[in-house]
DNA sequence: AGCTTTCTGATTGTCATTTTCAATTTCTCC
DNA sequence: GGAGAAATTGAAAATGACAATCAGAAAGCT
């Protein structure tokens, strides 16, 4: 956690930015909250405490923490963008629970190599990618029977 | 492509819908056309031949499209919805340039395959998946060297 | 501290999509 | 074949997420 506040700092100082105590605020309740955010999540959740901070500026700053690398937006299709913290940990993708919303992480090396060879067979670079999951979790499976 | 027709016309007829001129024409235009329509470019393809058919109206009928089953809503992050005729062919995916936006389509029996395991090992049951490799294709890898 | 640059937050603008609604068309049932 | 109920159309307006604007505030270099 130590490291994404010293990448952001870092960023910021290297673009010539200004670290503030919104970014700082922001960041703090970005890292150490639940994943997959949205503006909106994060900015209702930073009301109760920061009242004062804007819609405008928590937006501004999550995207400035995918430019810098300490976060990585996402978009699941229902209209929002959503961010989570990025750290050194293994890629991964998502399985979404279209109807409770349920968002869980998964790591499947061997689906990372097998697109590497697809990119390869047509001639691409890939520079990122998406692989998301839609379906019913356990529990919706269930209820929805 | 008479496949198409006849599961439009039979979703229709079950749903108590209205077959009319303008649905038949957007539908002849766009199963006879390339892939990869958002709804302004089907729209200004109607327009040439068809200008009194609106924009809302093809919105609608490609929203119908995509219920019925014959065709697929796609979603490459640049803020405008896609469609692709869908048929009985095998399951594809797409890389996209994201240089010149060239879309290719890929199969891989492999990675649906684990996308299933995954699915399992978490307990959830697919409905849907997205997998989009974005990137630069070759031509624009060598122009951007 | 002074001064330049960036940042903030309220507001407004933008753009794809969705909704509205009156007029029109379709389709069923005589 | 035509009346009537119900769905559809198309123009226009509404919606909603995101992006841009701008005057006042804050940061940070010197």
């Amino acid at each position: 956690m130590m490291d994404q506040v010293a990448i952001f700092n870092e960023y910021v100082r290297r673009k010539g930015l200004k670290n503030t105590s919104q970014r700082m605020t922001i960041l703090e309740t970005f890292l150490g909250s639940k994943l997959h955010f949205s503006t909106e999540d994060l900015y209702f959740r930073l009301r109760k405490d920061h009242p004062k901070i804007g819609y405008a500026t928590v937006h501004r700053t999550l995207k400035l923490f995918a430019e810098c690398g300490i976060a990585r937006e996402l978009d699941f299709g229902d209209g929002q963008a959503r961010f989570e913290p990025l750290n050194a940990d293994q890629h991964h993708d998502h399985l979404v629970c279209t109807n409770c919303g349920l968002i869980v992480e998964f790591i499947e090396p061997k689906i990372e190599e097998l697109q590497e060879q697809v990119a390869a067979q047509y001639d691409f670079k890939i520079e990122r990618h998406r692989h998301e999951l839609y379906g019913l979790c356990s529990k919706c499976a269930k209820l929805n029977r």
